[in-house]
DNA sequence: GCCAACGTTGGC
DNA sequence: GCCAACGTTGGC
């Protein structure tokens, strides 16, 4: 089983809208970037755990796990003329964009800030906190799942 | 194939 | 709101 962590401007969609959704599910739209959709593409399976964040907002960081629910298929957003992330050189018979379902397991105890794993030395290789790293998908070790699920048991400070 | 222009991301 | 970093586009 692998890991993940997956960025959600939490005004578009929050740990708590996954949590309220029927079958507390959905589909992960929207993702137009290569790099992220051959993760989900080519790497995710189901039952993969993932990192729940929150980018944009107050206080950015990890608020929720959720895990891979679904195979990926085809982001069905990209045929919408009407839909924000339509994208015409993706067709029905040749899909270029891709998604999986996520399904909600849980919020965290508290927020697991970015500024406090930026603060911690031994997760400075995550990619997350290096500079400039703008990628919304993004693998993560099980070595680093294993730091950042601690310090949710450690309360905040730093 | 190069690279400048442009749009987007996302922390601050 | 600002702006640095980055990916994509398109002219050449």
């Amino acid at each position: 089983m692998a890991y993940w962590l997956m960025k959600s401007e939490p005004e578009e969609f929050s740990i708590s809208d996954l949590e309220a959704r029927p079958e507390q599910r959905e589909p992960w739209d929207g993702v137009r970037n290569y790099q992220a959709r051959n993760f989900m593409r080519d790497q995710m399976k189901i039952g993969d755990k993932i990192l729940f964040y929150h980018s944009n907002c107050d206080v950015p960081g990890i608020y929720g796990i959720a895990e891979v629910a679904s195979e990926a298929y085809a982001d069905f957003t990209a045929f919408d003329p009407k839909d924000k992330h339509f994208d015409p050189k993706s067709d029905p018979d040749n899909p270029r964009w891709f998604l999986v379902d996520v399904r909600f397991v849980r919020h965290t105890r508290r927020p697991i800030t970015l500024a406090e794993m930026k603060a911690d030395p031994a997760l400075e290789d995550f990619p997350l906190v290096r500079r400039g790293n703008r990628l919304s998908i993004l693998p993560v070790t099980p070595a680093q799942w294993k730091l950042i699920m601690a310090r949710e048991k450690t309360p905040a400070h730093g």
